[in-house]
DNA sequence: AGACAAGGTTCAAATAATGAACCGATGGAC
DNA sequence: GTCCATCGGTTCATTATTTGAACCTTGTCT
């Protein structure tokens, strides 16, 4: 493993529910040694992307990272595109909204925008990324690809959460059938007890789904009334999402996504 | 110099400028050796702080930065964030440094440093702040405001001095742009007798003034040429301001901020 | 005072980083 | 079509950097 791979882990450690950590602390998580953790550390300091409280001593995120995730937003096509859109949408669902996109059977964050006007918010941990099948994300992905998919995705133990079964194969498929005809995914306290959150897929430029867009919202805040607005909501962004990102919504989907009204155009 | 700060380094190759590099644009900016640039490049890239276009193979800044700047934001106060920029500033100014945030035409502070440090959280000023029109905080924020911020600010008693007279349009006008142009604004003397300051605005992310920071320095010791060293330190400042605070400074700004040299390398 | 754990440092030993040379692919120029 | 330059990427012996046990120093709890 390299010195900087080694390095970059350290920034993994940090979480929502522990944002900031000692010398101590990292090295019994990660059970290197001290004098390395804390070179490393030290480099990581020095160079913005851990700052270190001058009282307590610990270490949090630092700077850097607030920068050049600025640049990322700004310069990098395929965020500045899908940016506004994003920003707009988490603005109307008031709840935190995430578009990943599919590297292989995994979810990679492209940009995520929040809102911080509600006093509980749903925060998403850093500690990898979940499981295809646990997400409402990765099953709006499989219902809106071709069979093919899922039996590989089945095939690949990572795509299920850890300890969990084989996800049952029939029951699957009804399920991904009903998203499918549904317009989105849903997951209710399935990842984490008190996140319940609803998923689109994103379509690339051959109408393959390969991205997807989801809210994740506080269980407590949301009945089955909240599902749908926020569903609704989803939907009715779902064109202008993939339309960012260079790709077009297959005409069967975007009937299920804009029932009635034909073609509204912004 | 460490692995870990050569590799970091790579990242800080990334400007607005210049979003995206292949190898060799990396090898030549870095000097270093090939293999070595293409070893740390992967392993940014196998983290996730860069992408690689599938296309061109040319690297971009990654996804990473954005979970990780994401939950800084999410966890860091505010406070936190601007307390370590804002204390090097007053350190190398010697000097009284404010920040302070806009509720409505309040300027609320944030965090404030003095030269010999006794840093003091203030979270609201019982007495009320002054007014908007009395300070240079003010006047900076005005100035890199939308017109339209400037007539309901004068609509509004309260940014006025209680028992001063309505401040007059055109003037203010006038003062305002040369502020615009000059890249700060200043007072001598206004609020309290032989009090001076200077101010620049700090951007919120959406790149609009949203907070100030203001250094005070008795008029005593300042004559004009203290006024334009002040103001010099506090612009070289002010893009590290505005991004501690999850910030982008507008270019026009920054191009006043730092006239000449681009991408200066320390 | 004593004991313990914290952050941080030292220096010989060992491992991981390095770079010159090499490979295959791509894309003009002629 | 051939030649040449440039690109991204890889190899492997050499080298230099990272590593970690032991050691400081400071602060806190008993």
């Amino acid at each position: 493993m390299s010195t900087i791979a080694k390095a970059l882990d350290l920034l993994d450690l940090f979480s929502d529910s522990q944002p900031q950590m000692g010398l101590s602390d990292a090295q019994r998580l990660t059970g290197r040694d001290k004098a390395t953790v804390h070179r490393h550390l030290s480099a990581l300091e020095e160079a913005g992307y851990l700052e270190q409280d001058a009282a307590t001593r610990a270490y949090r995120l630092g700077p850097a990272l607030t920068r050049l995730a600025g640049m990322r937003a700004r310069t990098v096509p395929e965020v500045e595109m899908v940016r506004t859109v994003i920003d707009r949408l988490s603005r109307a669902a008031g709840e935190l909204v995430h578009v990943s996109r599919l590297h292989g059977f995994d979810l990679v964050d492209v940009y995520h925008a929040e809102q911080h006007d509600h006093p509980v918010r749903v925060s998403f941990d850093a500690y990898g990324l979940p499981p295809l099948f646990a997400t409402s994300s990765g099953k709006a992905y499989l219902a809106f690809s071709p069979g093919g998919v899922l039996d590989l995705a089945l095939a690949d133990p990572r795509t299920w959460l850890p300890g969990a079964k084989a996800p049952d194969k029939d029951a699957l498929l009804a399920e991904l059938k009903s998203i499918a005809r549904r317009g989105y995914a849903r997951n209710r306290d399935a990842l984490r007890l008190g996140v319940s959150s609803v998923a689109i897929p994103v379509f690339d430029a051959a109408a393959r789904a390969s991205a997807t867009c989801s809210i994740a919202y506080p269980t407590s805040r949301g009945g089955s009334a909240q599902e749908t607005r926020l569903a609704r909501l989803l939907m009715a962004h779902g064109r202008d999402i993939t339309e960012a990102m260079g790709g077009t919504v297959p005409p069967d989907v975007q009937s299920i996504w804009t029932p009635s009204r034909e073609r509204a155009v912004s």
